[in-house]
DNA sequence: CTGAAAGCGCTTACAG
DNA sequence: CTGAAAGCGCTTACAG
C-alpha cells in the first residue's frame, strides 16, 4: 500500500505543492476552479496529509496532552477521572486535535513527563489536573512556556488559565439544603487535602454561619476523600449524635454509610446525608443519596475550548472559568421531607 | 528559550550530527571517548531530541493508541476501562512510549478515527477494546496492516493479537462456588451484548450441566450490562425463587441487589450472589459481593507488551493470551457458610 | 567507527 | 492567485 502524497496530489491535479497545501488549510486565495480540481482529486484518491510531516513544517501538532496523577496504588478508579476524561475527549475530537494522555504514579514519573512533553515539543498545549500534591509541575509549565490549563486550582497560582467548578457554592448548598429541611445539628466529613475540599468546608461554614448556628468542630472530620478515612470520621462523629451530615465526596459518603449502617442506624430514617460529586447511577450509593452535582463533563469540555484558545493567541489575560453546581434531590431527601423530623 | 538541536550538540561535541543521532539511538559502533563526550554534552544542555523530527525521519512515532467506544450517552464511566487505561498506562510510560486516547461516541465518529490515525501516520500500534459493536473497524486495520493487539475477542476474528480474561472459566467458578454451598436453584443475570458476556454465560452452563442439573431458561436472564437491565431481570426471576444468583458483571449486581431489596429480601440471606469484574473498593456494592475479579490492570499490561513485540517485529503468528480470574471470596459468603442454607 | 548528504512530507516566506 | 525553493530536526544508507 503506497503511501499517497502531497507531491502526487499536485501532479495529478497540475498544481504545485504549495497549492495543494494551501486548499489543504483552507487558504482563501485559490481559484475557485483550482480548488475544486484540488479537493476532486484529494476526494477521489482518499488522500490525508501525513500528520508527522506537517507537525514538523507547521511546528504545531493539534494534539493536546490530559496530565493525571494517580496515587502509589491504582487510584485512577475515580469515576471523576474517568467523567472528565470523556467531556476533554468529545471536545477534542471535535475539534479534530488529538488527545494524549500521561498518567503518573509518581512525582518523579510526574516530572520527567513533564519535561520530556516540553523537550519533545509534540503537544500544543496541556491540561494539567490540579490534585497533583507537587507545586513543582505548574512553574515547570510556566518556565517553558507551555500553554496549560488547569483543571481546578491551587493556592498561589493566580496568573494562570483555569476551570474550577464553584466548590465553595457547592458546601453551601448542600448545608443550606439540610438547615432548610429543620436539621440544626449538621456535621460534615471533608477534606483538607486540596482547595476543592477546603472550599466545601468554606461552604459548610457560611451556611451555617448564616444560620446562627456555631460552629463545633466536634462534628466536623477530615477525611482524605477515601472510604476508608470517611468510616473512620463517621465512627467518631456518631458519637455526637449529628442529624445530618454533608460529606464532601461520593466515595467518602460511601464510607460514611458503611459506618452509619454498622451502629444500626439507616440513612436517611436517622440521619440524613447530602453527598458530593454525583457519580452516574450505577456507582451511586445505596440508598441514592441527594448530592451536589459537580459539572464534571463540561469543565472537561470547557478547558479544551480554553486551552485552544489560549494556543492559537498566546500572552493574553488568564481565562478563568468557575462553573457552578446543581443540587440533585433524590428520594432520601422525601424520606426526611415525609417526617423524619430530628429527634 | 533557544530550541536547542542535534546540530547544536554536534558542534559543541565536534561531531557529526550522525554521530550524535547514533550515540541517542545507542548505537553500538561509537567509540567510547567520543559517546562519552557527547552524552556529557548531552546531559549538560539537557537536550532532548526533537520527538517528531525523529518521527518523520525514522518513520515511527514511539506512541500507540488506545481505542475506546463510548455509548450515546456517557458510557465511559465504566470502571472498568479505568483500570484498563491505567494498566496501559503504566506499561507505556515503562517503555517511555506515548499513549494516545481515542474515544468515539458513535460508530461513525469510530470510523473517521481510525482512517485519520491511519492516514495521518502518526502511530506504531494501537490497542483496540472489543466491545464495539461493529466488526467494521478491525478489518479496516487489517486492510491498512496497522498494527493492533485487541482486547477481548470478536467472533469469527481469529488470526488476531489478542489478550483476554478467561471469562468461561469464570463464570463456571462462580457457579461452581455456588453449586458447592449447596444451592442449587441458581439463577444467572447474564449478557449476550458480547463474548465476554456468552462466555461466562457458557460457563454457568457448564458448571451447572456437570452438577447435574438441567438448564432451566426460567433462571436466566440476559441484561445488557446496564443496572436497569439487571433490575428489572432480577424483578422478573424473583418468582422463581432463586436461592442464588451468578450477576455477570458488577453494574447488574447492582441492579439485582436492588430488585432484591425491593421485594424486602436481603443479601445475602435470602439469596446469595456472585459477582463479575471485582471494582475497587470504593466502588462496590453493600454489602460487598463474593466476586470473580478480572486481572483488568494485568491485561492492559500485557496488551501493550505485545504490541510492542509485534511492532518491533512484524508479520508474525497470532500471540494469543488468555489470563485466569481469580475468585474472591467476601464477607457475604461467609454468612452463607454460617448455616444460611437454603429454604 | 565516522561523516557528508539525501530524504522523511509537509509549510511558508519570497518573488512574481 | 501561484510556483520554486528553503526549511522543520532528525535518521540512515552509502562510502570510506
Amino acid at each position: 500500500m503506497k503511501k499517497i502524497t502531497i507531491a502526487k496530489i499536485a501532479e495529478l491535479a497540475e498544481v504545485s505543492q504549495a497549492t495543494v497545501s494551501r486548499v489543504l488549510n483552507g487558504y482563501v486565495h485559490v481559484r475557485p476552479e483550482i480548488r475544486e480540481r484540488v479537493q476532486r482529486i484529494i476526494a477521489e484518491t482518499g488522500f490525508q496529509p501525513h500528520h508527522v510531516a506537517r507537525l514538523l513544517a507547521s511546528n504545531h501538532s493539534n494534539m493536546i496532552g490530559l496530565v493525571i496523577p494517580s496515587g502509589p496504588q491504582t487510584v485512577f478508579i475515580d469515576p471523576y477521572f474517568l467523567a472528565l476524561t470523556e467531556g476533554i475527549s468529545k471536545a477534542t475530537n471535535q475539534h479534530k486535535q488529538t488527545l494524549a494522555l500521561f498518567i503518573f504514579h509518581s512525582l518523579q514519573e510526574g516530572h520527567d513527563t513533564i519535561q520530556s512533553i516540553i523537550n519533545t515539543g509534540m503537544l500544543d498545549g496541556l491540561v494539567m489536573t490540579a490534585d497533583m500534591k507537587d507545586g513543582t509541575l505548574i512553574p515547570q509549565l510556566i518556565a517553558a512556556e507551555m500553554p496549560f490549563v488547569l483543571i481546578g486550582r491551587m493556592e498561589g497560582l493566580d496568573e494562570i488559565h483555569y476551570v474550577d467548578a464553584d466548590n465553595l457554592e457547592g458546601g453551601y448548598m448542600a448545608t443550606k439544603h439540610l438547615l432548610d429541611l429543620g436539621y440544626t445539628r449538621i456535621g460534615t466529613i471533608c477534606s483538607g487535602e486540596n482547595k476543592s475540599g477546603d472550599d466545601r468546608f468554606q461552604g459548610y461554614r457560611r451556611a451555617m454561619q448564616e444560620a446562627g448556628i456555631e460552629l463545633d468542630m466536634n462534628l466536623v472530620y477530615f477525611g482524605d476523600y477515601s472510604l476508608n478515612s470517611a468510616y473512620n470520621g463517621m465512627k467518631k462523629l456518631l458519637p455526637e449524635c449529628p442529624e445530618a451530615m454533608f460529606v464532601s465526596s461520593d466515595t467518602m459518603s460511601l464510607g460514611a454509610i458503611k459506618a452509619i449502617r454498622e451502629a444500626g442506624l439507616t440513612v436517611p430514617d436517622d440521619i440524613a446525608i447530602v453527598g458530593y460529586d454525583d457519580l452516574p447511577p450505577a456507582l451511586q450509593a445505596e440508598p441514592p443519596l441527594t448530592t451536589i452535582q459537580q459539572p464534571i463533563y463540561e469543565t472537561g469540555r470547557i478547558a479544551v475550548e480554553i486551552l485552544l484558545e489560549v494556543i492559537s493567541n498566546p500572552r493574553q489575560q488568564p481565562i478563568q472559568t468557575i462553573l457552578p453546581n446543581k443540587l440533585i434531590v433524590r428520594a432520601s431527601c422525601g424520606a426526611l421531607q415525609r417526617g423524619n423530623q430530628p429527634q
